[in-house]
DNA sequence: AGCACGCCGACT
DNA sequence: GTCGGCGTGCTC
């Protein structure tokens, strides 16, 4: 037999299929996605690999697998033809995937050594005097390869007694009296009917256990456990479940036909903020279960991950799988082998665990569908939306797809027959939607205001406070970040790798690149002029927290941000605490936007609307809608109606009047029909080339080499080509970057792919680096 | 990425 | 004549 193989660390040149014969004595063994062992190039240095075909013929010339791996950590053939077809899709590479779809905690760390005859040898080897290829040919040269996982599974070791109770009670009798340890675990297993003991539930010294080992009385016997998931043992089962409103029931209804029937199709769970999308996806996953199958549900971020699954336990105990980038490598591992293996049912996590090899999907949930985040923005440069679809199609089961702002993607798929449309227009509890007002900032300006909130925010701030309600405060941490700055030359603190402004950071008083990290301190005196008033400029977090305990008496502020977030428990803490009633304000970025559910708040304030719009993306309206339609959502969840106040500098943009008056259908439509005009996607799809280099002068060559070519090949086509110029981020970590943007019709992709695929296999300067990312969601 | 091969200038 | 520097091409 022979496989094909690709190896889990490639190189762009590398990353291809391999071929190897297999003896014979492990043939019936390997199948696709099997994880196998390879001498590989000069020195057969020994790389991990997995197959990806199988055939029956034997080829002379090639060499063959050295060994099999594991056979737990395998992939299936599904996930084997997924990476295939993703790496196409995006112009990746196979290990890009390969390593996204095997938990690094199973993957191998690889010993070489090379046990020389003599010192000579060695010398005339690093010498480039002899191949060491050779020499190993020769057997002058032994080759050690020593592997292992990078984690290990926990094991726990029992005791088998391999004798009768006959023989045992005789041996009893016969151990010397003072034998005190040798006669209590003998005992323990008179006592105890079973002939195995966790050797946990023993108290007896290891050597005593062993010297009744040597004498033949027991066995060791090491047997694989999981490690206990801290994160699964915070909740408890209560088996609630709520009855579902007429419009939940029909959507309930809708889909759960094709559950029944075993079919894939796509819906589009558009449902207003409060509407309870939750309790209907809870309700699916019941039927899947019933079904034996299993349920993945996605969330934007992780730090939604232990909220939905907080509802999950609750209702269906002990089989909820946790998974996301930040778990430890053992806990992901561990994770990872009770899902492939069925022990875990419910399988809730961010973007990566769209890749967990879940054998039987009954149903798939992506929840805020229209979040960014679902788009990895590091290699493999993936959509998880994309990857879900796939696997439902594959599994033929429903994917779910869940919004109060659709993305236009897939609002605009919902015009054909693959996705289905279903609106929700009611809150769940029946409450009203939170009365919106708009204050134009400029106009306060006018009037002689210069804080950051208007007096309209600042009467029903004050309200609120008086009433023992609560109101959070949206900022958008773009907008406030803090330059470093002099106030008489105007010099600006930039990264010196990124030429971008540092922010500046209060605690610790440094400045940090949000691109790189770089963290710097900061001069007392301007760089350029001397000046002693260089000074930290804008207006930060902790900056407006300051300043509402000063505004508002009886103010008690909650900061909530990634930094102050950070440490470990501290969002569940806070959500305890604002439930609970201990702070009025919640001060807070995107975090506080999203999918919380915070009965007391009857405020939001967005302190300013535009900031996203001024992003020079060509989805900035989109985002700007949605956040802001995320914000109002809450405000209002409980007895008593919300209101809204959202400032800004440009009150009749069509995204801060739509999201004001909750009608997105005024807002798609305008969005659609400015796409449609731009072409932009839903319409065409983009395809966005950066160009690098440390050398910007290269960098620039080579980016007006690559749009000549690809203008050249795609004459004729339907396939507009824009720039190359200086990427929106100009320079980043020391690299000078050019972008060029193809905008295609979806009929021309796969002839252009491969068009630009092999323009960029032609770059070989090792000083230039090209990167492509399909369908980006955001060309900065 | 490594590693080997090969072509060319510098040096005993 | 040979040592070593780097440019090129291949890895089943």
């Amino acid at each position: 037999m022979q496989v094909d193989v690709v190896l889990l660390k490639t190189v762009n040149q590398t990353d291809r299929l391999y071929s190897y014969n297999v003896k014979e004595s492990i043939e019936p063994f390997v199948h696709i996605g099997s994880r196998v062992l390879v001498p590989f190039g000069n020195g057969n240095k020994v790389q991990e690999a997995v197959v990806f075909q199988l055939n029956d013929d034997y080829n002379p010339k090639y060499k063959s697998v050295y060994a099999l791996f594991d056979e737990d950590y395998d992939l299936n053939h599904e996930i084997v033809e997924l990476i295939k077809e993703l790496k196409d899709y995006y112009l990746s590479k196979y290990s890009w995937f390969l390593r996204a779809c095997i938990p690094t905690g199973a993957q191998l760390s690889i010993e070489t050594e090379y046990i020389y005859e003599n010192e000579e040898m060695k010398q005339s080897v690093e010498n480039n005097k002899v191949s060491l290829g050779t020499l190993i040919d020769e057997g002058k040269v032994i080759q050690k390869v020593r592997y292992k996982k990078k984690n290990n599974e926990k094991s726990i070791k029992y005791i088998r007694l391999m004798i009768d109770e006959n023989e045992l009670e005789n041996l009893i009798d016969n151990t010397r009296s003072n034998a005190i340890n040798q006669k209590r675990i003998l005992n323990q297993f008179l006592a105890s009917s079973e002939k195995v003991i966790d050797s946990r539930k023993i108290d007896v010294p290891s050597a005593t256990i062993n010297s009744l080992v040597g004498k033949g009385i027991f066995e060791i016997e090491n047997r694989k456990a999981y490690r206990e998931n801290i994160h699964r043992l915070e909740h408890e089962k209560n088996g609630m479940s709520h009855f579902l409103t007429e419009e939940q029931q029909n959507a309930f209804d809708s889909i759960k036909k094709t559950i029944d029937n075993n079919e894939h199709q796509s819906f589009l769970l558009h449902g207003v903020t409060g509407s309870g999308k939750t309790e209907i996806y809870m309700h699916l996953a019941e039927e899947v279960l019933k079904k034996g199958e299993s349920v993945l549900i996605l969330v934007p971020e992780i730090s939604l991950v232990p909220q939905m699954a907080q509802r999950f336990v609750e209702r269906f105990g002990q089989l909820v799988a946790f998974y996301h980038s930040k778990m430890s490598s053992s806990e992901k591992m561990d994770e990872w082998l009770r899902i492939k293996y069925g022990d875990l049912k419910i399988i809730i996590g961010a973007r990566s665990a769209v890749f967990t090899p879940i054998e039987k999907i009954g149903l798939i949930v992506i929840d805020e569908e229209h979040s960014s985040s679902y788009k990895s923005d590091t290699q493999p440069n993936y959509n998880a939306k994309h990857v879900a679809t796939l696997r439902g199609k594959h599994h033929r089961a429903p994917v779910v797809f869940g919004s109060a702002t659709p993305s236009v993607e897939t609002y605009h798929e919902s015009f054909n027959e693959s996705m289905q449309y279903i609106y929700l227009s009611k809150r769940a509890n029946n409450q009203d939607m939170p009365k919106g007002y708009l204050v134009d900032m400029r106009e306060e300006l006018k009037d002689g205001n210069k804080s950051i909130f208007s007096r309209l925010l600042e009467l029903k701030i004050q309200e609120r406070i008086a009433k023992n309600e609560q109101v959070i405060l949206f900022i958008n941490k773009k907008g406030y970040s803090s330059f470093i700055s002099c106030r008489e030359c105007g010099h600006v603190m930039k990264c010196p790798h990124c030429d971008i402004p540092l922010i500046y950071h209060k605690k610790g008083h440094y400045g940090e690149c949000k691109v790189c990290g770089y963290k710097t301190s900061i001069p007392k005196l301007c760089p350029t002029c001397s000046s002693k008033y260089f000074k930290y400029f804008g207006i930060g977090t902790e900056k407006i927290e300051e300043m509402i305990i000063k505004k508002f008496d009886d103010s008690k502020v909650i900061r909530m941000d990634s930094l102050s977030m950070s440490k470990k428990n501290a969002l569940s803490e806070a959500y305890e605490d604002i439930k609970n009633n201990v702070f009025n304000i919640v001060l807070g970025t995107q975090i506080v936007a999203k999918g919380h559910d915070f009965k007391n708040v009857t405020l939001v304030g967005i302190l300013a609307a535009d900031i996203n719009l001024n992003v020079p993306n060509y989805n900035s309206s989109e985002v700007t809608y949605q956040l802001l339609t995320q914000a109002m959502g809450r405000s209002g969840r409980g007895e008593s109606k919300g209101e809204v106040v959202i400032q800004t500098y440009s009150p009749d943009h069509y995204s801060v009047l739509a999201a004001l008056q909750h009608d997105y259908k005024m807002y798609i439509d305008y969005e659609l029909s400015i796409r449609k005009e731009m072409k932009y996607p839903p319409f065409y799809k983009l395809i966005n080339i950066i160009i690098s280099s440390p050398n910007d002068i290269e960098a620039n060559k080579y980016s007006y080499g690559v749009a000549k070519e690809l203008k050249r090949s795609l004459n004729g086509t339907n396939a507009d080509i824009i720039g190359p110029g200086p990427a929106i981020l100009e320079k980043a970590k020391n690299l000078y970057r050019y972008q060029i943007v193809i905008k295609l019709l979806e009929v021309d992709q796969s002839y252009i792919k491969g068009i630009i695929s092999n323009i960029s296999k032609k770059i070989k300067k090792q000083t230039v680096f090209i990167s492509v990312d399909v369908d980006p969601v955001s060309l900065i």
